[in-house]
RNA sequence: UGCCGGAUAGCUCAAUUGGCAGAGCGGCUGACUCUGGAUCAGCAGGUUCUAGGUUCGAGCCCUAGUCCGGCAGCCA
């Protein structure tokens, strides 16, 4: 393996800073500590994965591919009350999407019940651990607290024999739920509170997703994970910052054990501005009706974002520039939202649609001619080629692209003046037709004959280029125009009995009924376009031939629309 | 309150053994133009949490303090 490789640049040449974990993997590769990477992602599977679970996968994955390492996907199924086999496939739909390669290692800690069961019986017959037969309240009550230490257990000096016995005893079924734990026998007067004998197994009669009813003692998490990385060879146990107090009891059941010992290593928690980023909160939502659901496109799940239109490339990418810190982060939104214009700008195919439409005729254009205009697909990837627009004699444009009374700096149409319409002619306003409210209804235009393509032959300069759909192929979709879920860049920065969802942002979604080109309505659900000028939509599941639906997923940058804002 | 961790530009992160504090995003200017997009160029922005100390020299090492986060599930 040459990590020198790696150092400096990632694949595509762009260069990388180092983060603290590379530097302490360097120093082990350096050391002899280790002689390899490899690195796991262990979900549990009792919710949807959201893009910070998306950061942890790319530190280890992309840890592991930089060292030339291995990577495995491991499903931390210890608790059969909380787990369930759907979201199993989802997190293995999440991260193969994410296109994260776990290759032939999909693993499940509950594979390993029964040695881990026999690695807790060595720890017996060390003295190292014992049945306990404290309720949980009597547990709790015996541990002392943040500065008080905790006392013994009545039953922490049972021998050996009686350990091993009703350890048997309880794996057997012969104890009801909750009735006796396995503990571990440490320091009930350690300064951190997880080394007061912590609890190993717990007694749960119930069927787990994979094992069925094999068990009805399940091993805690703390007892489990550092078996588990051991047993699959990881070398760098890589976990967000709240497992920082867990390490020592990681590193004493690996050490007491004599086993293989990875080395755990934390780094902090993603948080972005403007969004929430927790299961439970994410539960609020979706009970309380803010959101549709799990895979509603406003939530930072992979779900959602996938449904939204956002690329895995654009998240890789989101990840890579976030970096690694020891400490928790909150992360502007807007870095996302760059991340996703960078990617598109590269891969959309573009195409017009209008979202909000005005009527334009133009009056020396022949009734019934029509014309198929060559439009470039993607001006960044001339190999994407061009394609045909129908153009013709009634047009729809966009409302916004006409003021009667036009603000200065204000480009685009209005009456007695020239704009181009994309890739066609150079058209002119004539008249404004408006109903009995005043509102304008429609526009008269004419065209110039010689500027098709919409260059002049004169040279003179046009300043706006509009998009344009031809009435007669224009087809009525459903345009959801997504914002950020809260108003606040922080959620929680609420009044004193308030609550989160007093932030809530009531135009998260503004849904519209546009106009589209035939080929958008004929797409299938996923495809992505640019639509010129507006910003990248995505066809979403509930699209039909009939009637499309499509997911704005970010604007264009707009700076028009700042600087109106800046100059009321 | 005990233990652990963190604090560098508005935000997120860098800064080899202690050696001129940098980048991306955001903000602002401008150039360009058949997307007012993209792209490109430039500018502003810092008492490196505070107070001491060691040192020729401290963001980095030491001492004391401040603030923020994590931990008292038989969750992970």
């Amino acid at each position: 393996m040459e990590d020198r490789d790696h150092r400096d640049s990632d694949v595509e040449g762009r260069p990388r800073a180092s983060d603290f974990i590379r530097d302490a993997i360097r120093e082990d590769l350096a050391s002899g500590r280790f002689d390899r990477v490899h690195t796991r992602f262990p979900p549990e599977p009792n919710a949807y994965l959201h893009i910070g679970h998306a950061k942890a996968v790319w530190i280890d994955y992309g840890i592991a591919c930089d060292f030339g390492g291995k990577f495995n996907l491991r499903f931390d199924d210890t608790n059969p009350l909380k787990e369930e086999q759907e979201f199993v496939d989802a997190v293995i739909e999440d991260v193969r999407w994410l296109g994260a390669d776990w290759e032939d290692r999909l693993f499940y800690a509950s594979d390993y019940f029964e040695q881990m069961y026999q690695w807790a019986c060595d720890l017996i017959r060390k003295g190292k651990a014992y049945v306990c037969d404290l309720s949980a309240e009597d547990v709790r009550s015996t541990r002392g607290t943040l500065t008080e230490p905790g006392r013994n257990s009545p039953f922490r000096n049972r021998s050996v024999e009686e350990n091993l016995d009703l350890f048997a005893r309880m794996r057997a079924g012969e104890y009801p739920d909750a009735s006796r734990t396995l503990r571990a026998r440490i320091d009930m007067a350690s300064p951190n509170l997880l080394l007061r004998d912590p609890v190993m197994y717990r007694i749960i009669h119930a069927p787990h997703h994979r094992q069925g009813d094999a068990w009805c003692i399940y091993p805690t998490y703390d007892w489990a994970h550092g078996l588990e990385d051991s047993i699959e060879g990881v070398t760098h146990s890589l976990c967000s910052q709240e497992y920082e107090i867990h390490r020592p009891l990681y590193d004493w059941f690996l050490i007491e054990l004599g086993i293989y010992r990875p080395r755990q290593i934390e780094f902090g928690r993603l948080n972005m501005t403007h969004t929430v980023m927790s299961k439970r909160r994410f539960i609020e939502l979706v009970e309380g009706g803010y959101v549709s659901g799990y895979d509603d496109p406003r939530l930072p799940t992979l779900a959602g974002l996938r449904r939204r239109g956002v690329t895995p490339d654009a998240i890789r990418e989101f990840c890579g520039r976030i970096g690694i810190a020891k400490g928790n982060s909150v992360v502007d939104s807007a870095v996302l939202d760059d991340c996703v214009r960078d990617d598109l700008n590269r891969t959309s195919p573009r195409t017009m649609a209008v979202l909000r439409p005005l009527k334009v005729v133009l009056t020396n254009y022949p009734e019934n001619q029509t014309e198929e205009m060559e439009v470039v697909i993607n001006p960044e990837d001339p190999a994407a080629g061009s394609r045909t627009a129908l153009f013709a004699r009634e047009l729809w444009i966009e409302q916004e692209d006409f003021r009667e009374d036009p603000p200065p700096n204000y480009f685009r149409m209005a009456p007695g003046r020239e704009v181009r319409l994309r890739a066609a002619y150079i058209v002119r306003c004539n008249e404004v037709i408006k109903d009995a409210e005043g509102n304008v209804v429609e526009l008269r235009c004419t065209y110039d004959p010689e500027s098709r393509g919409g260059t002049a032959p004169d040279g003179r300069k046009v300043k706006a280029t509009l998009h344009w759909l031809a009435a007669a192929v224009a087809k009525a979709a459903t345009i959801r125009l997504y914002g950020p879920l809260f108003v606040t860049a922080d959620p929680d920065d609420v009044a004193e009995d308030g609550t989160f969802t007093d932030n809530l942002n009531p135009d998260s979604m503004v849904e519209i009924e546009g106009l589209v080109p035939p080929e958008v309505a004929a797409a299938p659900c996923g495809t992505r376009y640019q639509f010129e000028r507006i910003g990248y939509f995505c066809v979403d599941r509930d699209s039909t031939p009939e009637h499309p639906a499509l997911n704005r997923t970010v604007t264009l940058r707009d700076t028009w629309a700042k600087l109106e804002k800046r100059e009321p």
